[in-house]
DNA sequence: TTATACAAGTTAAACGTTTAACTAAAAGTT
DNA sequence: AACTTTTAGTTAAACGTTTAACTTGTATAA
């Protein structure tokens, strides 16, 4: 019923590996036999099936996209972006994408995602911060990886990174631009490279503009990054006899958190005390008042490590590489609105 | 290198016929065998290949997930979530999802997802308004079509729905509740039918409580749902000197919009005017004030849509089903607290 | 002229499964 | 005892491609 090579080489009057020679359009087939090929497929509105296709080259056109379930079921649309991003160039490219999510707390015995055992796709993207074990695992099946918004301790992997140094380093900037020398840092999860690297930027901004480095209005203690992590970290902060007037929150959740609670302590945002985030997550939303932050350009980062890995894929790329995304300060309510050039 | 059912049979020392059937544990395998083929299976890490599996079986394991380009990219993450939650369950059921989008003005003439002309997919799951030629062109391929969120006006196919009518009811009911009389209705797209059914609700709630319907304080003709058409209704609601205590919106984000414009209008926000959206899109953000709502399940949209999908494909459904998801309403603080039971 | 290279295809094996049809032995029936 | 049926497997074809190796004919070189 339904129509395969076969039934094109026989209305072409040719055999099937011409036909497939033209689909793969190969030198060695005459203009001409091309030409009456290219017809007999138009008119039989012919399509190679995937499987048998994906049998005998041993690529099966897909890439998995793989993240941790609490990254995965996380409110934010963070990854979610990431996602669509690489969704979208990868029609592009004529993939398709599997996603699939594993344990954040993946051991050395827990199984792999089947697209991997059965063999279902030629690469894998790795989404935020992924377990050692599970990266270890993987490489035993030596199958092309490709990192986001991630970079794992070991190995050397190609990565698209976000340039949290430079944000951390702009956000903090901006605040000092806004007169603010007594400015807090807030974030969680020490373990995580992204929010250190903020943190870096912060006190590079400050040493540039030789404000001392004061650690009672750093929290940095708390275990997760969520808005509940922004909220106790602002009741911290502000216990402190040493107050301070702006605020540098290491993403927008936690920006959120803060903002909750200096409302509920009558606190108002910017004329008593500034805020700014990092993520840009909420961009649409209606947060009151508009959260100044450091936009990432998430959907640009799964376009860029979808681009990374097909040109894996097509032996483009030679060495390892790191991409690292710019970003900006998007200065909305939460601040002054002075900017660095 | 990789290990086939070649390899699983000869350790096992049984033909490889043997090995597929114990693989699909068919009756006709004597348990002593069977545990023999299962160690053999254990110690080599066999995994069936997808490719050479769907070759011969027909089936790919996958499942197509289609929505149109504008509802892909909107900010809300409505579709996102369905996804989600079809990702989810997918995953329980051992299927992957292939997410694709259509353009929304699909014609006869456009060419379809590439996963149908490849045949790698066995049912596809359609979500939101999707355009009427192209469910026609689907057609032709027979593949097991589910809709959810949207049935289209032709044909009969298992859907999933909210329950819109209901919905309708339910929010308007909280209005009258509150003692609103005087109850706008906000709307756009008059050719969706989830915006009509909940204007049905809303129509039928006024008629329950004995308040005439009065077309002045309904605005229904904005061409699409968005927070600017929002933002307009408002403005042209505002203009009425027939003036409403409440505003019911057809979604959350037209209320986001009328809420923009109320403020704007220093129009007090539940003093001065209650509001209600539906959706529930922005659960966890941080409007203010916090938006009363008609919430809709989304993720659960997702599981159930995928349920009766492969409910279908392991022919456990006879009729078309439709399933209907209850909604309520969740009262925050753009409304009085009032709530029927 | 003969050998050599190249161009344009064809042949046939291979990819890793599933499954209908077959077989041989054991168990039941009459 | 001579059958039929059942059980527990095996054989081999088929699925729809790709591709290495081969063939045939023509152009080029020596």
């Amino acid at each position: 019923m339904s129509v395969t090579i076969k039934d094109v080489a026989q209305k072409a009057e040719v055999s099937v590996a011409t036909v497939s020679l033209v689909v793969h359009n190969n030198q060695r087939i005459s203009p001409e036999t091309k030409r009456k090929v290219l017809r007999a497929i138009k008119t039989l509105d012919y399509h190679p099936t995937r499987s048998a296709r994906g049998l005998v080259s041993k690529r099966s056109g897909n890439i998995g996209f793989i993240l941790t379930d609490d990254h995965f079921s996380r409110s934010e649309p963070f990854y979610t972006k990431i996602f669509l991003g690489t969704e979208f160039e990868a029609r592009e490219e004529e993939y398709y994408v599997l996603l699939t999510t594993i344990s954040s707390t993946h051991c050395a015995e827990s199984i792999l995602p089947r697209f991997i055992l059965e063999k279902n796709v030629d690469g894998i993207i790795l989404a935020g911060k992924i377990p050692e074990p599970f990266i270890k695992n993987l490489r035993k099946y030596n199958i092309p990886l490709v990192f986001v918004d991630y970079y794992p301790p070991r190995g050397s992997f190609p990565v698209v990174l976000i340039d949290n140094i430079s944000g951390g380093f702009k956000a903090t900037s901006h605040l000092i631009l806004c007169q603010h020398t007594k400015i807090a840092f807030v974030a969680g999860d020490t373990e995580h490279p992204s929010m250190m690297e903020r943190f870096q930027g912060y006190k590079m901004a400050l040493e540039k503009s030789n404000i001392p480095f004061d650690s009672n209005i750093v929290v940095i203690d708390e275990p997760y990054t969520g808005r509940e992590n922004g909220y106790s970290a602002a009741k911290k902060l502000l216990r402190q006899s040493d107050k301070s007037s702006a605020i540098f929150a290491g993403n927008d959740a936690m920006a959120i958190g803060v903002l909750q609670y200096l409302k509920e302590q009558k606190i108002r945002v910017p004329q008593d005390v500034s805020l700014i985030g990092f993520d840009d997550v909420e961009s649409d939303l209606s947060i009151d008042p508009a959260l100044t932050t450091v936009r990432v350009p998430k959907v640009d980062m799964g376009i860029e490590v979808m681009r990374l890995m097909s040109a894996i894929l097509n032996n483009k790329l030679q060495t390892p590489r790191k991409v690292l995304m710019p970003v900006e300060v998007v200065i909305r309510n939460s601040t002054c609105e002075k900017n660095m050039n």
